[in-house]
RNA sequence: GACCCCUUCGUCUAGCGGUUAGGACACAUCCCUUUCAGGAUGCGACACGAGUUCGAUUCUCGUAGGGGUCGCCA
Protein backbone atom coordinates (compact mmCIF):
# COMPACT_ATOMS: atom_id res chain seq x y z
CA UNK A 1 0.00 0.00 0.00
CA UNK A 2 1.37 3.39 -0.65
CA UNK A 3 2.16 6.16 1.79
CA UNK A 4 -0.44 8.44 2.54
CA UNK A 5 -0.26 11.17 4.52
CA UNK A 6 -1.88 14.54 5.75
CA UNK A 7 -1.76 17.70 7.55
CA UNK A 8 -4.39 18.62 9.64
CA UNK A 9 -4.66 22.19 10.61
CA UNK A 10 -7.92 23.82 11.92
CA UNK A 11 -8.34 26.90 11.16
CA UNK A 12 -8.19 29.11 14.45
CA UNK A 13 -5.10 31.20 14.22
CA UNK A 14 -2.28 31.92 11.78
CA UNK A 15 0.38 28.96 10.78
CA UNK A 16 2.38 28.22 13.59
CA UNK A 17 6.31 26.83 12.95
CA UNK A 18 5.34 23.82 14.90
CA UNK A 19 2.54 22.93 12.79
CA UNK A 20 4.38 24.23 9.93
CA UNK A 21 6.90 21.33 10.75
CA UNK A 22 4.96 18.69 11.11
CA UNK A 23 3.52 19.71 7.52
CA UNK A 24 7.40 19.49 6.36
CA UNK A 25 7.69 16.07 8.15
CA UNK A 26 4.76 15.09 6.59
CA UNK A 27 5.69 16.37 3.22
CA UNK A 28 9.04 15.13 3.46
CA UNK A 29 8.00 11.47 4.37
CA UNK A 30 5.37 11.17 1.52
CA UNK A 31 8.27 12.90 -1.05
CA UNK A 32 10.79 10.27 -0.22
CA UNK A 33 8.21 7.37 -0.35
CA UNK A 34 6.27 8.79 -3.65
CA UNK A 35 3.26 8.64 -1.37
CA UNK A 36 0.74 11.17 -1.17
CA UNK A 37 0.51 14.41 0.63
CA UNK A 38 -3.27 15.54 1.44
CA UNK A 39 -4.06 18.50 3.55
CA UNK A 40 -7.05 18.04 5.43
CA UNK A 41 -9.35 21.76 6.92
CA UNK A 42 -10.44 20.65 10.42
CA UNK A 43 -13.21 23.46 10.87
CA UNK A 44 -15.16 21.60 12.90
CA UNK A 45 -15.64 24.53 15.24
CA UNK A 46 -17.34 27.18 13.66
CA UNK A 47 -17.13 29.59 16.44
CA UNK A 48 -13.19 29.83 16.28
CA UNK A 49 -12.84 29.39 12.19
CA UNK A 50 -12.04 32.53 10.39
CA UNK A 51 -11.01 32.63 7.58
CA UNK A 52 -7.87 34.64 7.68
CA UNK A 53 -6.73 31.89 9.32
CA UNK A 54 -7.27 29.56 6.78
CA UNK A 55 -5.77 31.88 4.22
CA UNK A 56 -2.91 32.33 5.97
CA UNK A 57 -2.25 28.47 6.42
CA UNK A 58 -2.37 28.21 2.36
CA UNK A 59 -0.26 31.16 1.76
CA UNK A 60 2.56 29.38 4.54
CA UNK A 61 2.09 26.11 3.33
CA UNK A 62 2.95 27.69 -0.45
CA UNK A 63 5.74 29.77 0.56
CA UNK A 64 7.64 26.70 2.17
CA UNK A 65 7.01 24.96 -1.18
CA UNK A 66 4.69 22.32 0.87
CA UNK A 67 2.00 21.33 -2.08
CA UNK A 68 -0.65 18.91 -1.59
CA UNK A 69 -1.80 16.36 -4.16
CA UNK A 70 -5.48 16.28 -2.32
CA UNK A 71 -7.43 18.90 -0.24
CA UNK A 72 -8.45 22.42 -0.68
CA UNK A 73 -7.94 23.73 -4.16
CA UNK A 74 -6.46 20.74 -5.80
CA UNK A 75 -8.87 18.26 -5.37
CA UNK A 76 -8.97 13.98 -4.96
CA UNK A 77 -11.04 11.36 -4.72
CA UNK A 78 -11.57 11.40 -0.96
CA UNK A 79 -13.24 15.02 -0.72
CA UNK A 80 -14.74 17.34 0.75
CA UNK A 81 -11.37 18.10 2.44
CA UNK A 82 -13.29 20.61 4.69
CA UNK A 83 -14.64 18.67 7.83
CA UNK A 84 -17.16 21.31 7.97
CA UNK A 85 -18.79 19.70 5.00
CA UNK A 86 -18.59 15.90 5.61
CA UNK A 87 -21.46 15.73 7.98
CA UNK A 88 -22.87 12.96 6.20
CA UNK A 89 -19.95 11.23 6.24
CA UNK A 90 -19.96 11.42 10.37
CA UNK A 91 -23.30 10.86 10.52
CA UNK A 92 -23.01 7.27 8.85
CA UNK A 93 -20.39 6.68 10.61
CA UNK A 94 -21.85 7.08 14.30
CA UNK A 95 -24.55 4.48 13.34
CA UNK A 96 -22.13 2.34 12.78
CA UNK A 97 -20.61 2.79 16.12
CA UNK A 98 -24.22 3.34 17.72
CA UNK A 99 -24.94 -0.22 15.72
CA UNK A 100 -22.05 -2.07 17.40
CA UNK A 101 -23.21 -0.74 20.61
CA UNK A 102 -20.28 1.36 21.31
CA UNK A 103 -22.39 5.13 21.86
CA UNK A 104 -25.00 6.45 24.45
CA UNK A 105 -26.87 9.64 24.47
CA UNK A 106 -26.81 12.31 27.56
CA UNK A 107 -30.03 13.82 28.36
CA UNK A 108 -28.92 17.08 26.60
CA UNK A 109 -28.02 15.28 23.06
CA UNK A 110 -24.54 14.83 23.23
CA UNK A 111 -23.06 11.32 22.34
CA UNK A 112 -20.74 9.66 23.65
CA UNK A 113 -18.59 7.09 22.89
CA UNK A 114 -17.98 3.70 25.52
CA UNK A 115 -14.47 3.18 25.79
CA UNK A 116 -12.54 -0.61 25.21
CA UNK A 117 -11.25 0.10 29.00
CA UNK A 118 -8.95 -2.34 27.52
CA UNK A 119 -4.54 -1.23 27.60
CA UNK A 120 -3.70 0.08 24.33
CA UNK A 121 -0.45 -0.32 22.84
CA UNK A 122 0.48 3.21 20.42
CA UNK A 123 3.24 1.66 17.76
CA UNK A 124 5.25 4.89 17.23
CA UNK A 125 7.76 5.55 14.73
CA UNK A 126 9.43 7.80 17.02
CA UNK A 127 8.78 6.83 20.76
CA UNK A 128 8.55 3.19 20.10
CA UNK A 129 5.96 1.20 21.56
CA UNK A 130 3.57 3.20 24.10
CA UNK A 131 1.04 1.09 26.17
CA UNK A 132 -1.52 2.88 28.31
CA UNK A 133 -3.39 1.02 30.89
CA UNK A 134 -7.10 0.40 30.75
CA UNK A 135 -8.30 4.33 31.46
CA UNK A 136 -10.39 5.23 34.09
CA UNK A 137 -11.42 8.63 32.01
CA UNK A 138 -14.87 9.08 31.57
CA UNK A 139 -16.07 7.90 28.07
CA UNK A 140 -15.47 11.23 24.92
CA UNK A 141 -18.28 13.06 24.09
CA UNK A 142 -17.75 12.46 20.32
CA UNK A 143 -20.59 14.75 19.16
CA UNK A 144 -21.89 17.96 20.49
CA UNK A 145 -25.31 18.73 22.06
CA UNK A 146 -26.32 20.71 18.83
CA UNK A 147 -24.97 18.17 16.77
CA UNK A 148 -21.68 19.33 15.62
CA UNK A 149 -18.86 16.60 15.95
CA UNK A 150 -15.97 16.52 17.79
CA UNK A 151 -11.95 16.54 16.84
CA UNK A 152 -10.93 13.07 18.06
CA UNK A 153 -13.89 11.72 16.16
CA UNK A 154 -13.52 13.46 13.26
CA UNK A 155 -9.81 12.86 12.82
CA UNK A 156 -10.37 9.45 13.16
CA UNK A 157 -13.45 8.79 10.58
CA UNK A 158 -11.33 11.13 8.15
CA UNK A 159 -8.13 8.80 8.38
CA UNK A 160 -10.27 6.02 7.74
CA UNK A 161 -11.97 7.47 4.99
CA UNK A 162 -9.24 8.84 3.44
CA UNK A 163 -6.92 5.93 3.79
CA UNK A 164 -4.15 7.67 5.78
CA UNK A 165 -1.24 5.15 5.96
CA UNK A 166 0.82 7.29 8.54
CA UNK A 167 -0.35 9.80 11.03
CA UNK A 168 2.72 12.27 11.87
CA UNK A 169 2.04 14.78 13.98
CA UNK A 170 3.03 17.08 17.27
CA UNK A 171 3.64 14.97 20.62
CA UNK A 172 0.88 17.18 22.35
CA UNK A 173 -1.51 14.37 20.50
CA UNK A 174 0.56 11.41 21.93
CA UNK A 175 -1.50 11.08 25.41
CA UNK A 176 -4.66 11.07 23.60
CA UNK A 177 -3.73 8.36 20.74
CA UNK A 178 -5.31 5.84 22.77
CA UNK A 179 -8.50 7.01 22.29
CA UNK A 180 -8.22 7.12 17.96
CA UNK A 181 -6.82 3.72 18.38
CA UNK A 182 -9.83 2.59 20.33
CA UNK A 183 -12.15 4.12 17.54
CA UNK A 184 -10.69 2.59 14.72
CA UNK A 185 -10.71 -1.06 16.58
CA UNK A 186 -14.22 0.23 17.11
CA UNK A 187 -14.75 0.40 13.16
CA UNK A 188 -12.87 -2.70 13.25
CA UNK A 189 -10.42 -0.76 11.50
CA UNK A 190 -6.18 -1.17 12.40
CA UNK A 191 -4.57 2.21 13.36
CA UNK A 192 -2.79 3.81 11.19
CA UNK A 193 1.28 4.00 12.08
CA UNK A 194 1.65 7.09 14.27
CA UNK A 195 5.08 9.34 13.98
CA UNK A 196 4.75 12.08 17.01
CA UNK A 197 7.42 14.30 16.66
CA UNK A 198 8.74 16.59 19.31
CA UNK A 199 7.25 20.05 20.08
CA UNK A 200 8.87 23.12 19.39
CA UNK A 201 9.88 25.38 22.16
CA UNK A 202 11.06 28.77 22.41
CA UNK A 203 14.69 29.69 23.92
CA UNK A 204 13.14 29.93 27.74
CA UNK A 205 12.39 26.16 27.14
CA UNK A 206 8.73 26.41 27.26
CA UNK A 207 6.38 25.74 24.27
CA UNK A 208 6.31 28.12 21.57
CA UNK A 209 3.59 30.51 21.92
CA UNK A 210 2.00 33.33 19.42
CA UNK A 211 4.16 35.92 21.35
CA UNK A 212 7.48 34.45 20.82
CA UNK A 213 9.45 35.41 18.10
CA UNK A 214 9.64 33.15 14.88
CA UNK A 215 6.19 31.51 15.76
CA UNK A 216 4.37 32.83 12.94
CA UNK A 217 5.67 31.98 9.78
CA UNK A 218 4.45 35.09 8.27
CA UNK A 219 6.98 36.49 10.45
CA UNK A 220 9.70 34.98 8.53
CA UNK A 221 8.07 36.16 5.05
CA UNK A 222 7.94 40.11 6.78
CA UNK A 223 11.46 39.87 8.22
CA UNK A 224 12.84 38.49 4.99
CA UNK A 225 14.16 35.32 5.12
CA UNK A 226 13.57 33.21 1.86
CA UNK A 227 11.10 29.73 1.94
CA UNK A 228 13.81 27.31 1.50
CA UNK A 229 16.26 28.83 4.47
CA UNK A 230 13.39 28.54 6.55
CA UNK A 231 12.88 25.17 5.00
CA UNK A 232 16.14 23.80 5.90
CA UNK A 233 16.50 24.81 9.36
CA UNK A 234 12.97 23.71 10.32
CA UNK A 235 13.81 20.43 8.93
CA UNK A 236 16.94 20.14 11.32
CA UNK A 237 15.29 20.59 14.55
CA UNK A 238 14.55 17.45 15.56
CA UNK A 239 16.07 15.64 12.63
CA UNK A 240 19.55 15.45 11.75
CA UNK A 241 20.21 13.80 8.25
CA UNK A 242 24.07 13.14 9.70
CA UNK A 243 25.65 14.68 6.60
CA UNK A 244 28.65 16.88 6.70
CA UNK A 245 27.16 20.26 6.34
CA UNK A 246 24.30 21.51 7.32
CA UNK A 247 22.68 23.58 4.35
CA UNK A 248 21.16 20.82 2.51
CA UNK A 249 19.00 21.33 -0.89
CA UNK A 250 15.19 20.22 -0.62
CA UNK A 251 16.17 17.15 -2.89
CA UNK A 252 18.97 16.17 -0.45
CA UNK A 253 16.44 16.58 2.47
CA UNK A 254 13.46 14.37 0.90
CA UNK A 255 16.00 11.81 -0.54
CA UNK A 256 17.63 11.42 3.36
CA UNK A 257 14.37 11.68 5.18
CA UNK A 258 13.28 8.60 7.61
CA UNK A 259 10.84 9.28 9.97
CA UNK A 260 11.98 6.52 12.07
CA UNK A 261 15.11 9.01 13.29
CA UNK A 262 13.25 11.55 14.45
CA UNK A 263 14.17 12.55 17.85
CA UNK A 264 11.78 12.33 20.47
CA UNK A 265 13.35 14.80 23.02
CA UNK A 266 11.60 18.63 22.05
CA UNK A 267 14.00 21.20 20.65
CA UNK A 268 14.59 25.25 21.30
CA UNK A 269 13.98 26.97 18.48
CA UNK A 270 17.29 29.29 17.64
CA UNK A 271 16.76 32.36 15.38
CA UNK A 272 20.08 32.78 15.17
CA UNK A 273 21.02 29.72 13.46
CA UNK A 274 17.85 30.20 11.66
CA UNK A 275 19.10 33.18 10.40
CA UNK A 276 22.32 32.01 9.62
CA UNK A 277 20.93 29.86 6.77
CA UNK A 278 19.17 32.78 5.32
CA UNK A 279 22.65 33.84 4.68
CA UNK A 280 23.87 31.33 3.08
CA UNK A 281 20.99 31.00 0.64
CA UNK A 282 20.96 34.69 0.19
CA UNK A 283 24.72 33.95 -1.37
CA UNK A 284 23.69 32.37 -3.60
CA UNK A 285 21.10 34.21 -5.15
CA UNK A 286 21.88 35.90 -8.31
CA UNK A 287 21.96 39.93 -8.87
CA UNK A 288 18.36 39.47 -10.63
CA UNK A 289 17.35 36.58 -8.18
CA UNK A 290 18.13 39.05 -5.47
CA UNK A 291 16.48 41.81 -6.84
CA UNK A 292 13.38 39.98 -7.13
CA UNK A 293 13.20 38.78 -3.25
CA UNK A 294 14.18 42.16 -2.11
CA UNK A 295 11.99 44.59 -4.09
CA UNK A 296 9.03 44.61 -1.92
CA UNK A 297 11.04 45.60 1.42
CA UNK A 298 12.87 48.37 -1.18
CA UNK A 299 9.59 49.07 -2.40
CA UNK A 300 8.62 49.68 1.74
CA UNK A 301 11.43 51.86 2.13
CA UNK A 302 10.47 54.34 -0.63
CA UNK A 303 13.27 53.52 -3.04
CA UNK A 304 12.82 53.63 -6.42
CA UNK A 305 15.08 53.39 -9.82
CA UNK A 306 14.35 53.47 -13.48
CA UNK A 307 17.51 51.16 -14.30
CA UNK A 308 17.00 47.62 -13.36
CA UNK A 309 20.45 46.65 -14.10
CA UNK A 310 21.75 49.18 -11.78
CA UNK A 311 19.69 48.44 -9.00
CA UNK A 312 20.15 44.71 -8.91
CA UNK A 313 24.06 45.80 -9.02
CA UNK A 314 23.58 47.70 -5.75
CA UNK A 315 22.11 45.12 -4.09
CA UNK A 316 24.38 42.29 -5.22
CA UNK A 317 27.03 44.43 -3.66
CA UNK A 318 25.88 43.94 -0.25
CA UNK A 319 24.35 40.44 -0.50
CA UNK A 320 27.21 39.45 1.75
CA UNK A 321 26.84 41.54 4.43
CA UNK A 322 23.54 41.13 5.65
CA UNK A 323 21.62 37.91 6.35
CA UNK A 324 17.90 39.10 6.09
CA UNK A 325 16.22 40.83 3.13
CA UNK A 326 14.67 43.44 5.04
CA UNK A 327 18.23 45.09 6.22
CA UNK A 328 19.31 45.60 2.99
CA UNK A 329 17.30 48.87 2.11
CA UNK A 330 19.39 50.47 4.81
CA UNK A 331 22.30 49.14 3.02
CA UNK A 332 21.78 50.33 -0.06
CA UNK A 333 19.18 53.08 0.25
CA UNK A 334 22.16 55.52 -1.20
CA UNK A 335 22.45 54.19 -4.45
CA UNK A 336 19.18 55.66 -5.49
CA UNK A 337 18.93 59.14 -4.02
CA UNK A 338 21.61 61.83 -3.51
CA UNK A 339 20.00 63.52 0.12
CA UNK A 340 20.92 60.27 1.98
CA UNK A 341 21.53 61.26 5.83
CA UNK A 342 25.53 60.68 7.33
CA UNK A 343 26.15 59.08 10.32
CA UNK A 344 26.51 61.42 13.09
CA UNK A 345 29.07 59.82 15.40
CA UNK A 346 31.26 58.79 12.28
CA UNK A 347 30.44 62.84 11.39
CA UNK A 348 31.82 64.05 14.28
CA UNK A 349 34.65 62.13 14.01
CA UNK A 350 35.74 63.48 10.47
CA UNK A 351 34.87 66.94 11.35
CA UNK A 352 37.55 66.78 13.96
CA UNK A 353 40.13 66.40 11.59
CA UNK A 354 40.26 69.25 9.04
CA UNK A 355 42.50 67.28 6.80
CA UNK A 356 39.69 65.73 5.53
CA UNK A 357 38.42 68.75 3.72
CA UNK A 358 41.67 68.52 1.55
CA UNK A 359 41.61 64.94 0.72
CA UNK A 360 37.97 64.85 -0.38
CA UNK A 361 38.64 67.90 -2.96
CA UNK A 362 41.94 65.62 -4.41
CA UNK A 363 39.79 63.05 -4.61
CA UNK A 364 37.08 65.11 -5.95
CA UNK A 365 39.67 66.44 -8.35
CA UNK A 366 40.98 63.23 -9.19
CA UNK A 367 37.52 61.43 -10.40
CA UNK A 368 36.34 64.57 -12.07
CA UNK A 369 39.86 64.35 -14.23
CA UNK A 370 38.55 60.50 -15.42
CA UNK A 371 37.88 60.24 -19.09
CA UNK A 372 36.45 56.68 -18.27
CA UNK A 373 34.66 55.27 -15.54
CA UNK A 374 35.16 52.07 -14.83
CA UNK A 375 35.94 50.25 -11.07
CA UNK A 376 39.91 50.01 -12.41
CA UNK A 377 39.82 53.72 -13.38
CA UNK A 378 38.06 54.59 -10.14
CA UNK A 379 40.46 52.71 -7.99
CA UNK A 380 43.24 54.38 -10.19
CA UNK A 381 41.26 57.85 -9.35
CA UNK A 382 41.84 57.25 -5.56
CA UNK A 383 45.20 56.28 -5.96
CA UNK A 384 46.70 59.31 -7.75
CA UNK A 385 44.94 61.57 -5.06
CA UNK A 386 46.18 59.30 -1.94
CA UNK A 387 49.76 59.64 -3.82
CA UNK A 388 49.13 63.37 -4.09
CA UNK A 389 48.18 64.00 -0.34
CA UNK A 390 50.73 61.67 0.57
CA UNK A 391 48.70 59.19 2.22
CA UNK A 392 47.70 55.78 2.62
CA UNK A 393 44.73 54.15 0.92
CA UNK A 394 43.66 53.08 4.14
CA UNK A 395 43.11 56.72 5.14
CA UNK A 396 41.29 57.66 2.41
CA UNK A 397 38.80 54.74 1.94
CA UNK A 398 36.81 55.09 4.55
CA UNK A 399 36.65 58.79 3.90
CA UNK A 400 35.76 58.69 0.47
CA UNK A 401 33.07 55.36 1.39
CA UNK A 402 31.66 58.05 4.30
CA UNK A 403 30.87 60.96 2.03
CA UNK A 404 29.65 58.93 -1.04
CA UNK A 405 27.00 56.36 1.00
CA UNK A 406 26.86 58.50 4.22
CA UNK A 407 27.42 55.42 6.09
CA UNK A 408 30.86 54.30 7.73
CA UNK A 409 30.07 50.66 6.27
CA UNK A 410 29.26 49.42 2.93
CA UNK A 411 30.52 47.98 -0.30
CA UNK A 412 34.13 49.18 -2.22
CA UNK A 413 34.38 52.86 -2.83
CA UNK A 414 34.99 51.76 -6.35
CA UNK A 415 32.02 49.52 -6.71
CA UNK A 416 29.64 52.58 -5.24
CA UNK A 417 31.47 54.62 -7.43
CA UNK A 418 31.32 52.70 -10.46
CA UNK A 419 27.59 51.93 -9.89
CA UNK A 420 26.22 55.28 -9.12
CA UNK A 421 28.73 57.46 -12.15
CA UNK A 422 31.08 60.17 -12.40
CA UNK A 423 28.70 63.01 -12.18
CA UNK A 424 27.02 61.40 -9.11
CA UNK A 425 30.14 61.15 -7.68
CA UNK A 426 31.61 64.31 -7.40
CA UNK A 427 28.24 65.99 -6.83
CA UNK A 428 28.13 63.54 -3.45
CA UNK A 429 31.24 64.36 -2.21
CA UNK A 430 30.44 68.21 -3.30
CA UNK A 431 27.70 67.52 -1.17
CA UNK A 432 29.60 66.39 1.75
CA UNK A 433 32.35 68.85 1.77
CA UNK A 434 29.38 71.80 1.94
CA UNK A 435 27.51 70.09 4.47
CA UNK A 436 29.91 68.83 6.95
CA UNK A 437 33.26 68.62 6.02
CA UNK A 438 34.08 72.51 5.46
C1' G B 1 -3.15 14.88 41.21
C1' A B 2 -3.00 10.69 37.47
C1' C B 3 -0.88 9.15 32.99
C1' C B 4 2.63 9.80 28.79
C1' C B 5 7.23 11.63 26.43
C1' C B 6 12.12 13.51 27.17
C1' U B 7 17.42 14.60 29.43
C1' U B 8 25.34 15.01 25.51
C1' C B 9 28.76 21.97 25.09
C1' G B 10 24.47 28.35 25.91
C1' U B 11 21.36 26.25 21.41
C1' C B 12 20.71 22.33 17.37
C1' U B 13 23.06 17.73 17.33
C1' A B 14 26.92 13.05 16.22
C1' G B 15 27.56 8.88 19.25
C1' C B 16 24.04 3.09 19.13
C1' G B 17 29.79 -0.96 25.56
C1' G B 18 36.20 0.61 24.83
C1' U B 19 36.44 7.80 21.07
C1' U B 20 41.75 12.86 23.12
C1' A B 21 33.11 12.59 23.39
C1' G B 22 32.90 14.93 16.77
C1' G B 23 30.24 18.94 13.99
C1' A B 24 27.03 23.42 13.29
C1' C B 25 25.09 28.24 15.34
C1' A B 26 26.54 31.68 19.07
C1' C B 27 30.70 33.60 21.81
C1' A B 28 36.18 34.93 22.51
C1' U B 29 41.05 35.79 20.57
C1' C B 30 44.24 36.31 16.46
C1' C B 31 45.17 36.99 11.07
C1' C B 32 43.58 39.56 6.69
C1' U B 33 41.30 44.05 5.61
C1' U B 34 38.75 50.19 3.09
C1' U B 35 34.02 48.54 6.54
C1' C B 36 31.26 44.13 5.92
C1' A B 37 32.69 39.55 4.77
C1' G B 38 36.50 35.78 5.12
C1' G B 39 40.40 32.50 7.49
C1' A B 40 42.64 30.30 11.99
C1' U B 41 42.50 29.02 16.94
C1' G B 42 39.97 28.67 21.34
C1' C B 43 35.88 28.34 24.96
C1' G B 44 32.38 24.78 26.12
C1' A B 45 28.53 18.94 27.51
C1' C B 46 27.37 13.17 28.80
C1' A B 47 21.39 15.89 35.11
C1' C B 48 22.18 12.76 39.65
C1' G B 49 22.31 7.88 42.18
C1' A B 50 22.34 2.76 42.02
C1' G B 51 22.97 -1.57 39.33
C1' U B 52 24.61 -5.07 34.75
C1' U B 53 29.66 -5.51 32.77
C1' C B 54 36.58 -6.44 32.57
C1' G B 55 34.68 -1.65 30.97
C1' A B 56 29.37 2.68 30.71
C1' U B 57 27.59 8.83 27.39
C1' U B 58 25.76 4.20 25.39
C1' C B 59 21.87 -1.24 28.73
C1' U B 60 18.28 -1.56 33.40
C1' C B 61 16.00 0.73 37.66
C1' G B 62 15.30 4.92 40.74
C1' U B 63 15.55 10.32 41.75
C1' A B 64 15.50 15.16 40.03
C1' G B 65 14.36 18.47 36.21
C1' G B 66 11.80 19.84 31.59
C1' G B 67 7.64 19.15 28.29
C1' G B 68 2.82 17.18 27.23
C1' U B 69 -2.23 15.06 28.01
C1' C B 70 -6.41 14.33 31.00
C1' G B 71 -12.90 19.59 27.26
C1' C B 72 -19.57 19.29 24.21
C1' C B 73 -10.86 23.10 21.60
C1' A B 74 -8.20 21.13 17.82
Amino acid sequence: MSVRVRFAPSPTGYLHVGGARTALFNWLYARHHGGTFLLRIEDTDEARNTDAAMAAIFEGLRWLGLDWDEGPEAGGNCGPYFQSQRQAIYDAYLEKLTAAGRTYVEPDGAVRFKFSRAAITVHDLVCGDVTFAPTEEPDMTIRRGNGGYIFHFVNVVDDIEMDITHVIRGEDHLSNTWKHIDLFHAFGKEAPTYAHVPLILNPTGSKMSKRDEGSAIQSYVDKGFLPEAVFNYLCLLGWTPRTEGEKLSRETLVALFDAAEIHSANARFDMQKCTWFNAQYLRELSPEGLLAAARPFLQQAGLTWIDEAMAAAAIFSVKEKVSLLSEIPAWVHYFFREDYPFEEEVMAKLKAKPENSILLTAAREAFAAQSEWTEASVHTAVEEAAKVCAVKMGALMPLLRFALSGQSRGPGVATIAHLVGKDSTVRRIDRALALHLH
